[in-house]
DNA sequence: TTAGATGTAACTATTGACATTACAATTAGG
DNA sequence: CCTAATTGTAATGTCAATAGTTACATCTAA
């Protein structure tokens, strides 16, 4: 099982907004046209990272989208839960009904359930260690290195 | 997205074998009504586990399953490992046609790679530092402790 | 030989991701 | 006040993976 595609299309999108707003308008259209999906797709990524406030959405002529903070303050992990339900379900799936009248099945979640919310924290801590603002400058740096060879 | 119950039953599994094994054979008949899942499905695990180095399983008259190792040398990640293809296509799933005439599209890959796959490690790192002997050791204390009280 | 166990194929149902079309709602600018 | 452009979202379809179930082949201890 993998995490959803979401999470990277989420950082390119917001990669984008930032690397291209002094060119141009950055809207769905041209988004969508970058990362390769549907602008419905696209989308549906803005309304998760509006609800998340990570971004200002504006509809309508000229509209589009800019970042709701600095870059750098925006982290990989504010991303990855943004895009998918971690709060409400968790990374893990537990399996549903295991038996009450046998002591491992009673007690396999109470023994469990710890274990699996520290390897969800330290995945959410390496996560935090990034912000957009070092994948901004990476894909600068890169830029730069292509065209001076 | 989340992570198949087919880890917390694998965990569940291994922690059965052992719990059980002095009382009494244990085969997927009677681990499957311990976790409340087809027997099929607890074969099918065991296939993996045993494909992992970690079960040998036997057929036949007096068949069943029995830990290949012992239970502190099985770490959580190797039953992950073991039965999530982590291997082959790694956590996350990358959006498959970033545009490579854009320059962020054309550079995503090389920027985000090298951090999902420190945040992949992060997350081995945590399950590497649990057992199977550390779950079986707390599910034995919460049985005394529920019988004591 | 036989009973009991795993191995596995086949089929189904359900869920989630993702693509696509279509249209409603909004907004800047003429 | 229009109009064109843009986001918001509902509806629908496709595809893949999980998981449940039945059925039967295969193996093995006693």
């Amino acid at each position: 099982m993998q995490i959803s595609s979401r999470f990277t299309i989420a950082v390119h999108v917001l990669t984008c907004i930032e690397v291209f707003k002094e060119d141009h308008q950055v809207n769905s259209e041209f988004i969508s046209t970058s990362v390769g999906v549907n602008p419905v797709i696209i989308r549906k990524i803005f309304r998760q990272l509006k609800a998340a406030g990570l971004i200002h959405v504006q509809r309508g002529g000229n509209g589009g989208v800019s970042l709701a903070k600095p870059a750098d303050e925006i982290t990989l992990c504010d991303v990855y839960h943004a895009v998918d339900s971690v709060e409400k379900e968790g990374l893990f799936h537990f399996h549903e009904n295991p038996n009450a009248n046998c002591p491992v099945g009673r007690n396999i979640h109470y023994v469990m359930d710890g274990r699996l919310v520290r390897v969800q924290a330290a995945m959410d801590k390496e996560l935090s260690s990034m912000t957009i603002a070092d994948v901004i400058a990476d894909t600068r740096s890169k830029i730069a290195a292509d065209q001076s060879a």
